[in-house]
Parts: C-alpha cells; structure tokens; sequence
DNA sequence: CGTTAGCACTCTCCAATCGAGAGTGCTAAC
DNA sequence: GTTAGCACTCTCGATTGGAGAGTGCTAACG
C-alpha cells in the first residue's frame, strides 16, 4: 500500500478510472494515448506488471489488458474518499427537492430512494428512521363496532401504529375514551422499563390495553431500522457484467427481500458513527451474493435518538466518483431533517 | 374459433401446455411420442398447418416445431378459466396462513403479494383496498413541541393518516384536544361534499384544521388503490424468455415504478366486478413493454365499499393453470377479510 | 375421404477452423 | 531508468460444414 511510487500511484487511479468508464480491460498503449502521458507503453507496462505482482491488478487472460483487482478499488475508494465533492449545482438542485417536497417523512425517503438510483444508476435502499429509545407519547382508543377498537398508539419522536383489536365484549365509545385519557396521563413519556415496572392496574381493560401497548412498543424497539425504501431496480439489468444472469439474479433476489437488505444494512454498519461512510468492495468475503457488487452505505440521523441507513448498490465498477459524494450529501440532508423535527422533543 | 373441430381442439390445448412447460417449441413427433397419440405425425403435420393458418399458431422458423400465438393462449386461457382449481391442499396452506398473520391490512397485503409471487413463480402486485367513499370518523391532535402539530386521522373503514403541521402561534394540548373534540361531534360519518356544504366556523383553528382534514380526504378520494405491494421481482430474470435482457428490462421497469403500476392495474380493472378474473396476453397491443409477458388480475372487496386489485406478471408462456386459480382464490379470501373488517361499520 | 409412409427440402445449432488484432513480456540498445 | 523491437499468446469474429429436427408435399392405402 505504502510501498507504491508516485507514479504506480497515478497509474493505478487512471486505471481503475479508465476502466470503470469503458467496462473494458484497459492496456498500456491505449492508457497512454487515451491520456497523453510522457510515457512509452513499454515503460507503462513495466510498471503495470509489478501492480499485477503487488496484488492491485489483474489479468482476464494473457493478452488482455488489466483489470482492478478488490485491492485495486480499494486504493481507489480511499483516495476518492476525502476528495470527491458534488458540484454546487447538484447540491442545490437536490437540496431543491427536498424542501419543495412536503415535510412528510414518507416522501422523504421515497425522493432520497428516488435520487440516490439517479445519481448513482444503481438500486438505492434508504431505510426511515428509527427511534433508539422507545417512549410513551399518546394512545387513542377508537370504538368502529361492537368488539373491534382501533388503537392508534402515538411514539415520542412521531411514530405511529395503528392496530386493530377485538375485545372480550362491547365497549362504548365513552369509555374506550376515559381508558384512554387515564393511561395517556399515566405513561405520558414512558419508556418500556418504566412501564413493565409499573404495578398492575386495577381495571382489566387498562391491562388489556396496557399489554397491547406494550407489545407494540416492543415491537417497534427491535426493529433496527423502519420501513424500507428502494428505487432503481432495473438499473441492475443495464450493466454489462450482468450479462451473466445468474449473478445478477442474486444481487436482485438480495434487494427483492426487504428483511435480508434491512439486516444487510444494519448488519455492515451496525454501530457505525453518523456520517461516516461505509463502502463494501465485492462483499467483502462475506457476502457471496455480492462477489461482484459494491455498496456503498451510511447511517444518518442523531445519534442515541433516531438514526437510519441508506446505500447504493452496484456494480464493482460502479462510478464512486459519483456515489460516493451521493450518498454522503444526501445522508446530511436527511440528518438534518431528522434533527429538525427531532430535537424539539 | 368455434370452427375448431373436437380434435384441433384438444391438439391445440396440448400444444400450448406442451410449449409451457418445456419453453421450445412442439413439433409433431414429439407431440405424437410424448401423448401417445393414436394418430401419425403426419397427421398431426396437417392439423398444426390448419391451426397455423387460422392463427392459433407460428413457427419461429422454417423448420422448427410451433409455437402458440396470443389467440392460442387465449384459447388454452379460456378452456382453464371456469375450470382450473387450486388443490385443496394448497388452499388450505393458503387459509391457514392468513388465519395464523395477525389481523393487520398490512400484513394480509404482504403475505398476499408472497404467496402470489411464489405460487406462480412470477412478480405479483397487491394493492391495498381503498374506500371508495370516504368518510371522516376521527380526528386527534397532539402537541409535539411549539408549533408542531401531530394530526391523525381516521376515516371510516379504518384507513388513518397522519401529517405533522405547523401552527402560526402555539396552541397547548388542552385546547388541541377541545378542538378535535368538537370537530369530532361535528363532523361524525360526514363525506366530503357534506363537509364542504357546512358552514364556516368562527374558531380560527377549527377553520384551519378543517381544511387539513378535508385536503387529506381529498388526497385519499383521489387514489384510486391503496399503497402498493409487491414480491418476486427476482422471478423475472429466471424465465428463459428474458435472456434478452431488453425485454426483461422493460418489464422490470414497469414494476419498478409504483406509480406505473398501480395505474396499469386500475386501469384494465377500472369498474372490473370484483370476482371476475382477467387475463392480459401479449399487453394486449396497448402496453409495448408487456409484449412478451402476460398478466392475470383481479378486484377484490366489497364493491362500492372498499376494493383493491392485486395480480400477477409473468411471461406469456407462464403456468396459467396454477396462476389463475391461485390469484382467485387468493382475492376471494381478501374480499372476505375486507368484509369482515368493513361490514361492521 | 381421411390417414399414413416416404422423401426432399429448409433452417438452426454446434463445433471447428482461421486470421486479424490486441496486448504482453523479454531483450537489447539508448 | 527508459525505450524500441519482436516473438508469442490469447480472444474475438466471421466462415464453414455437417448433424439434426421439422416441415410440406405427393402418392398410396383402407
């Protein structure tokens, strides 16, 4: 890594740069005509031989240009990394869309899903933020008739569910209504701990709707991330080394399943600081399915309150220049977003 | 059509089974072999020209065996409809599954889309249903912190949203609470046109409210379907048909983009009687992208009440004699699970 | 008259072949 | 350290030549 020359190193970088704009194996002459440098090709390929040694490149077969290996990219990523910026227009343009868009954080994730695929013509995941620590905001107890109720239960922080529930017997409205003014002052700011400490009500319907609150709470406090949002699929289909279908199936039935994704996301960035970026060169040995691809992810939001993940998948040689830049503009936006509706709590 | 004597009938049928299940095209020895036939392959030779002249069939080429056009497909179509039925082993896995989810639109939605996706090994699409005349039944207020607003609303048939809005000055939960109180009596089981029509009132916030409430039942009136649901996208890139990656690519496309979709489906469906299947071959020369796959779709709910669609995409040549049974049965049990939860209003 | 055997014909598919082109590694000279 | 020259290797595309499958037609058969 550090043993390289200055010039291995601008050699390496136009490499993968050449080759990640033509999807071809790139030789010495072409590389110095296609940049005029004050190299022969005899010297380039010196010099590419001993990249091909120190693991950086690779060749398809004898008498084909190089390719970058996983090392290749790597080095890449790292250099782009600190330096990629996205043009000021870009920003504007995107940062446009956002505030023109409702403050609503459904559309939110869609346009930020919708943005990362078009910038980055690969499959964007985005998931909606997710409240780390749970607490009692408000319930509603809605009669619709006879034994069925609808309880809409209210999070610190906005999140809702809803939920239907039959009871033993029919209730009125009037006193769904109390119940649910009672246990409103009771919990009001609660966190799952306080409430199981709490001593067992008297009446049973606050116990039955306690439970039920309780459960919904919990269910809401395990889910590492919210909702998933997705965009750019077919973007999948347009690169050439998904001619093979076979991996491209893969990578697709990986992004088809929401529940194996969410992990993926929370899986490789589990912990992970805000704002820092995450990029995962051909799975990393880990994921099979990815051996070809590359993500690029990050977690944005505030953190010990409501963060979430957003990434793009694509190809090995996918334009990191351009991801990369992506992903980290649009992970800032929507931290502030998330902080501006947040932090008033 | 009805011109078909009892033989080409029954040839043409196996023809197109044949054809869907080994994806090549049948000529007339395999035909005669793989049946045991009683007849020779000449024979056969002369009644796959008549049906080829008739246009129920085509040869790829000079010499290879046939294929089946759309009016053969939509031939081997007809005969399954009235007679197609789900093994009643399957059903009751099916059954069992929905009774086993919890009593939750979203899950049923889910799991619909799975079970369609994975019983016809094609991309399903499952809308949620819609009310199709909306309602109010309750609104609620709730502080979040100065200006913001939490507004949830719940219209008959337990369809709820939720905005956040951000009030000129601010309002403390007490008068928040008075205010949905008051509007909640007033505006009880009311539709649009009926809210509209009332008066104006005199209360500056209950003016403002009310308008939020009205835009967000306008903006449910106005969606013809419920959120989208779909599963099996992956399935796409199995079928042999979609090697060529242009026509898969399409397809995907289509399904990729929610807002595309849900207006395909609403659109061969609009006024569709629920219960009644449709079966879309070839886009039926109105969707390009479609030409080469095939759709089966279906209403589900309680019409005039609450309906939604749900189908399933998949290559021309996909298994109809599982798929349509499937997506029938499959909406019958959606429109008894609206019932169920609907009728009660 | 419907059915069948036989046969010539057509077309695809596959494998083998071949030459052009691209790129390399090595050696020797600058 | 850099470069020119050259022999070598390997892929790619076009071409070719069966093999195989399936057809349509004709003539014979019951």
């Amino acid at each position: 890594m550090t043993d390289l020359t200055e010039r291995q190193k601008t050699l390496l970088l136009l490499i993968v740069r050449d080759h990640i704009e033509t999807a071809q194996p790139v030789g010495s002459k072409r590389l110095v005509e296609h940049y005029r440098l004050k190299l022969s090709p005899a010297t380039i390929r010196n010099e590419m031989a001993a990249l091909t040694e120190m693991g950086y490149l690779r060749q398809p077969h004898t008498s084909a240009g190089r390719v970058p290996t996983e090392a290749g990219y790597r080095f890449f990523v790292s250099q782009m990394m600190d330096q990629a910026v996205l043009p000021e227009t870009v920003q504007r343009t995107i940062s446009h869309q956002f505030h023109q868009s409702g403050a609503d954080m459904n559309q939110w994730m869609t346009l930020a899903a919708s943005i990362l695929a078009h910038q980055s013509q690969g499959v964007s995941v985005v998931t909606a933020p997710h409240i780390e620590q749970v607490k009692f905001k408000h319930v509603e107890l809605i009669s619709t008739q006879g034994r069925q109720v609808l309880m809409v239960l209210v999070l610190v922080g906005g999140e809702v569910s809803q939920q239907i529930l039959t009871l033993a017997e029919p209730v009125s409205q009037e006193r769904l209504s109390q119940t649910a003014a009672r246990l409103n002052v009771l919990l009001a700011g609660l966190t799952i701990d306080a409430m199981t400490a709490l001593p067992a009500r008297s009446d049973a319907l606050d116990r039955d709707i306690l439970t039920l609150i309780l459960q919904d709470m919990r269910r809401s406090a395990e889910r590492v991330s919210g909702e998933i949002y997705t965009d750019g699929l077919s973007n999948v289909l347009t690169e050439p080394e998904f001619i093979e279908k076979e991996e491209a199936r893969r990578a697709l039935k990986l992004f088809g399943e929401p529940a194996t994704l969410k992990d993926l996301l929370d899986r490789t960035i589990a912990g992970g600081n805000v704002g820092g970026l995450q990029v995962l060169i051909g799975g990393e040995g880990v994921w099979e399915e990815l051996r070809q691809c590359s993500m690029v992810i990050a977690r944005y939001g505030v953190p010990g309150l409501a963060t979430g993940a957003l990434g793009v998948l694509g190809p090995m040689r996918m334009s990191y220049a351009r991801t990369i830049p992506t992903v980290r503009f649009v992970a800032g936006l929507l931290s502030d977003l998330v902080n501006d509706t947040i932090t008033s709590e």
